[in-house]
DNA sequence: GCGGCGTGGTTGACGCTGTCTACCTACTCA
DNA sequence: TGAGTAGGTAGACAGCGTCAACCACGCCGC
């Protein structure tokens, strides 16, 4: 339990990142559904059992290839350095984002469309997303250096919402039905961040954007247990 | 196979829709992973093939499922009859939509944040969701008359995405780990409503909206072939 | 040197699942 | 009356996750 930090056995490869490669391999291809713990084991020339010894169950699997696609997020969120304009920056975050989703849908289901499993709700992955929620404040902050915390979150969470329903919706069913012209489609990033630009460009107190119709605070998410 | 239209078998209940609305509460109940075939039969006192004789596949119980998921989501946006302002419409139409997703949310997760089986993929939802967005289509037309179509509709999926988005995240495992308040999560439909009406509220031209940055369209979602 | 032991692999079994096949029964209709 | 069919039955199959038992090897205290 003290000396336990690497496993680096000698037989070269080590089974456990092997199955985390090859179970993200499979879900990128063929989504969660497909996954197996016996067919990760099949693809790796061992026997149905042996993925046991490096994971008590097929949750945990999951959570370590979770895990993987957080970092593989995080980075590709990294990856556009900031600049000096913080309304640049914020498009490019969006941009970001978007790219991702659109390059690895199956991965952005995992992390945001599919319930975690028990195993992952540890600690273990809150660095990730909290570092990426907190790049989007601090440009959020920057562009409007008197907003306060509150505000500040609330925007947050409005365009990360509206970040998360694009990528969502892009590549959903749901689209599909709609009969959406190719066209529009790809113009509706832009789109929307045009719009979420103007929607965070002016600057007004906080009375008249959450402009309270008598009490209806509680009327659409206000219910505390809504399951 | 001409008079077929209604079964209606003389022995009193249809399994068919005992089935359909039996799945619907183990889904409603334990999410769409709990949905066992053999699991619904089981709890109507049938053999495990007796559904087999109404649907052709796990997933064609499914796609029936969805369907009645998307009449009671149809159902409850039409809930709310049009006021004069289309102001307080377009409020009460987010309001109804959060709300069912608040609600339902293994249903809303099934309709939206589920690959429709491919059973489903068939015209039969289409007048679901093309019904509710031509609502919000009709809602957004009434906000600003001049608008053209593809202004109409690329507004009105940048508001269903702000939408979807809030749906989804408020109820998300990613959420979980961000610590936001409760009292800011509570406060943050109204909040984003709030943006959503200063983003739409000012009228200029397009140009403004999704001032091009050389090509940048096609930056975010123009790869036609992410997958 | 050697026995205990943890690590990481194996095989076999269990109950669960969806689905295929065959069989049976009751109703409808020519 | 007899064929056809809709709807329900039981049995079998492969695949799944998981539990249990067993085995080989490297390490460590004696």
């Amino acid at each position: 339990m003290t000396a336990k930090t690497a496993p680096a056995r000698p037989d070269g490869g080590d089974l456990g990142d092997a199955c985390v490669a090859e179970a993200l391999t499979i879900i990128a291809r063929h989504g969660l559904e497909a996954l197996s713990l016996r067919d990760v084991a099949r693809r790796l020339g061992v026997s149905h059992q042996a993925p046991y010894k490096h994971f008590p169950s097929r949750d945990h699997l999951l959570a370590a290839v979770m895990r993987r696609c957080f970092e593989r997020f995080a980075t590709a969120l990294r990856a556009t350095p900031p600049t000096g304009s913080p309304d640049a920056d914020l498009r490019a975050l969006g941009r970001s984002y978007l790219r991702f989703a659109a390059g690895h849908p199956l991965e952005y289901r995992l992390m945001f469309g599919t319930p975690w499993p028990q195993t992952a709700d540890a600690p273990d992955l809150r660095p990730y997303a909290a570092s990426a929620f907190d790049g989007l404040c601090d440009t959020l902050r920057r562009l409007d250096p008197t907003a306060d915390d509150r505000r500040v979150t609330l925007d947050a969470l409005f365009v990360w919402s509206t970040m998360h329903g694009l990528a969502s919706l892009l590549h959903s069913s749901a689209m599909d039905c709609l009969d959406i012209p190719q066209a529009v489609a790809e113009a509706l990033p832009d789109h929307a961040m045009g719009r979420i630009d103007r929607a965070l460009d002016d600057d007004v107190p906080d009375g008249s954007v959450g402009r309270g119709e008598s009490g209806e605070t509680s009327g659409a998410g206000g219910d505390p247990s809504p399951a």
